[in-house]
DNA sequence: ATGGCTGTATTATGGCACTGATGCACCCCA
DNA sequence: TGGGGTGCATCAGTGCCATAATACAGCCAT
């Protein structure tokens, strides 16, 4: 039988929402460490096989939420204490927003996260 | 500071996924129980204040996966054992594809399900 | 100072998903 | 045999997304 949620998240997740998720999680993680410079938009264009534009509209949010500091000319510097307020910004979210679905969800499926711990 | 994951889960997700998660949530807690009839796509329409259209469409994913009988010009009923199934394949997926995303995601943001359980 | 790297602004274009309005085919019941 | 209820098909419109081609402004090492 066919699936019934092919894409419970976003099957056709706009590509510079997965950019901007992809680059939190190395933040977070120090994969660019704080000071650090971002790879160039050109730079991560090609990697990705995505267009500079769309990568600049992946990075301006950090900008506008002040995690990288922007030198004309430069590059784009995370800035200290980014991975940190960062991970408790997503924290927020995910607790206040995501977590309460997941677990109606689980509860509908019969499901109990305390067995799901063990597993993975 | 803006939040980070202003869509992570579903900001703008469609409206017939929205629909057709609704959907199935009813099938499978019984509030549309076997047999029963699927309000009409005009009626859903109406009450969700959406197009017809777009209650056929999710109504449509039903019907290719078996899970409700289509009889022209009376109406879509579920058939015997959707729920079950329903609920066994949407567990599946949640398992294979959802749960190792957020125990990964969790795990970057420090958190740990067996903590959450007992806030909830 | 010049060439090469940064980010950024502008404009245009194609594609695709979502939504909407209308009309048709079908079935049941009075 | 009508009338009102089904689902369904078609066509059109709208908006977002992604790409593209340029061009500009700033910085730096050679």
């Amino acid at each position: 039988m066919a699936l019934m949620h092919p894409m419970s998240a976003h099957p056709n997740r706009p590509v510079y929402l997965k950019l901007r998720d992809q680059i939190a999680a190395a933040i977070i993680d120090g994969v660019y460490p704080e000071g650090a410079m971002l790879p160039s938009v050109r730079a991560l264009a090609a990697e990705q096989g995505a267009n500079p534009l769309t990568v600049a509209k992946a990075y301006q949010q950090f900008q506008n939420d002040g995690l990288v500091e922007v030198q004309r000319g430069v590059g784009m510097y995370v800035v200290r204490g980014a991975a940190e307020r960062l991970r408790a910004a997503e924290r927020e979210v995910f607790l206040r927003e995501e977590w309460p679905e997941i677990r109606s969800r689980m509860a509908r499926l019969g499901l109990d996260p305390a067995d799901l711990v063990i597993i993975s």
